[in-house]
DNA sequence: TTTATTTGACCAGT
DNA sequence: ACTGGTCAAATAAA
């Protein structure tokens, strides 16, 4: 674990390290306004600083995620017997294929060995739909009353499951409690053309989608309020969502280890993109919960999500102001974040 | 005709 | 035996 990790802490590092300079250099673009030729200059700048932001923040993810690999194991749901290249294969298949009653040697298969992730959103209506559109394209593939609650839970599975081998699902379902709130749980992550249109030179970016394109067209009424959930399976995908709650840009990282199509990517952007339609940002909220473990059953506020949001919603203007607040919380992140 | 949804039945896990 | 998850035929919609 010390060994190839060490190497990749220490190139984690200087990613880090790099992002942190480009803040100060942002900061420093965007504290002097002036003549507007200047202030336009300045804005170009932002942006390319953004954009290696993102790059370098991306390789960040790209090396917490193999020193992980390397470092420990990952995901302890993963039966030992499923070779790495299960995801997004056959084998991985946990719908039809989970119905292969046994393997070659003749060890059942677990049916869920795929990353989790839960957010809640909020709509304003019973008859908004507003939760399934999260940019993807879904197919409904089930419904079922489930016991003890009230509404039943529908089941969705990426459409192009079958033409681009997309593993990826979920699950929705009205709380009990309150039916303006829905329970979104994802399966897996999406490794089809349209992870790809979100993902562009491998960086995060919000999803806005025009809306004819959305299968499920929302009314501007239904974004109040968005709650995302982090659940991991345990292990350091826990433990990365756990950090994700920490630093806002780790929310990017999809647990290491699983078939990349970038699923905590994906679910960030399912909020983002979400969270991005917010026209108030003040009534918008952000809430980390993490289901994997009962201790943190509470809720937490992560205003870092909001500045996320905010500032993916935004031009590159004053709400980049999130990316400055990320020293102010924590002026030694890179310290002691665990890494170094 | 193609694609998506509904829904009862089946299956795996507990 | 019970429950949740999925399949697949029937049906609806585009």
């Amino acid at each position: 674990m010390e060994g190839s990790s060490s190497d990749g802490r220490c190139a984690l590092a200087a990613e880090l390290a790099q992002v942190l300079g480009m803040v100060r250099q942002l900061g420093a673009h965007m504290g002097g306004g002036g003549v507007a030729a200047v202030a336009a200059e300045a804005e170009e700048r932002c942006r390319a600083l953004v954009s290696s932001m993102l790059s370098s923040i991306d390789r960040s993810i790209i090396i917490a995620r193999s020193c992980c690999v390397e470092g420990r194991p990952m995901l302890p749901a993963v039966m030992p017997e499923s070779p790495p290249s299960a995801y997004g294969s056959a084998g991985s298949d946990l719908g039809a294929d989970s119905r292969c009653r046994a393997n070659v040697t003749g060890q059942r298969k677990k049916r869920k060995t795929l990353p989790i992730w839960s957010t809640q959103v909020r709509v304003s209506s019973m008859q908004d739909v507003g939760p399934l559109d999260d940019g993807f394209s879904w197919r409904k593939y089930g419904q079922k009353g489930i016991l003890g609650a009230k509404y039943p839970r529908a089941y969705f599975r990426c459409t192009h499951r079958r033409t681009q081998n997309c593993h990826a699902s979920k699950q929705v379902q009205r709380a009990d409690g309150d039916p303006l709130l829905f329970d979104v749980v994802y399966h897996g992550s999406h490794t089809c053309a349209q992870a790809a249109t979100r993902s562009v030179d491998g960086q995060v970016r919000p999803l806005l989608l025009p809306a004819a394109k959305q299968s499920h067209p929302q009314p501007a009424a239904q974004q109040e309020q968005i709650t995302v959930v982090a659940e991991g399976e345990g292990g350091v995908a826990q433990e990365l969502e756990q950090q994700a709650m920490l630093r806002p840009f780790s929310f990017t990282t999809p647990p290491a280890g699983v078939d990349d199509g970038g699923a905590a990517g994906a679910l960030l952007q399912g909020c983002l993109a979400t969270a991005s339609h917010f026209v108030s940002p003040a009534t918008s909220e952000c809430q980390v919960y993490d289901l994997g473990d009962s201790s943190m059953a509470g809720v937490r506020n992560v205003p870092d999500i909001e500045f996320a949001s905010k500032a993916m919603n935004s031009s590159m203007g004053a709400d980049m102001e999130f990316l400055l607040q990320l020293e102010r919380l924590d002026p030694d992140f890179l310290d002691d974040s665990g890494y170094f």
